[in-house]
DNA sequence: CTAAACTCTGTACCATAGTACAGAGTCAAG
DNA sequence: CTTGACTCTGTACTATGGTACAGAGTTTAG
């Protein structure tokens, strides 16, 4: 059991980025004793390592809330399974917006090499 | 010459959205007459077009108010052509970032494949 | 026992890219 | 000449992922 600073320093998160994960309800928010600090366990310690991980893994913070409230439930790994496939989904769609804006800007670069006037701008441009 | 309103359905923007690009000066809010509206020219339009156009290349708004900010300089071309391929690199770089991501997703779907457990919670997770 | 360090609560602020709305002024059609 | 549509200004709000800070309470080390 420790009090929030030093959960934060343990998780090697900032203190405010746990209370921020508090209000999203991704991590409960332990009782206020009366006198005294909220105490927290190894557990929530845990939670926000698994978050940090899943960040890392391109899991959004709302994700991250689904993916935290499945472990409780039966049928975790269908139901994991099927998270992680559509932020795969997400994730080539964004390579490949991203490779077409590569091969876009590729080109005009090609393109302004052979030439005096300034092809990109031109590109852009709608007179020209 | 026409009216915000008309320049917004011309350049297929939000109106709110000209209003926006003037707070941030990508274009130039023109005077107000004393009595009567702002009035915009075809060269504002074009300019709208061009932020659209490069925004769909991946250009932020910031990257963009330096673009238009070239196109006054003597040389155009070797500053555009650096912006540009600046915005290159960083494209790059997050195509490289995504793809890592996406590996490690594949290799998360296909051990959990294998296995009755959940790999990809494991895998997230600290104590396992 | 006191003072520094820490925690709690609430609120405001950062970037990015806008959207929405209130209240006042202005324009245009019937 | 009135009414609905449009514009102007300023401010607040959206989502995402946090960060910062004031002022009050609490704990702990010396």
């Amino acid at each position: 059991m420790m009090t929030i600073g030093r959960l934060a320093k343990a998780a090697g998160v900032n203190l405010e980025t746990i209370r921020y994960y508090q209000k999203l309800q991704l991590i409960v928010k332990p009782p206020k004793p009366k006198i005294g600090y909220r105490k927290y366990s190894d557990e929530v310690l845990e939670q926000l390592l698994f978050i940090r991980k899943a960040k890392d893994l391109g899991f959004t913070l709302n994700d991250i809330r689904k993916l935290l409230s499945l472990q409780d439930k039966p049928d975790v790994c269908s139901e994991m399974r099927a998270a992680t496939e559509r932020i795969l989904e997400d994730i080539r769609t964004r390579i490949h917006d991203l490779q077409n804006m590569e091969n876009t800007l590729v080109g005009l670069l090609a393109s302004c090499a052979e030439s005096p006037d300034c092809q990109i701008l031109k590109a852009l441009q709608v007179r020209s």
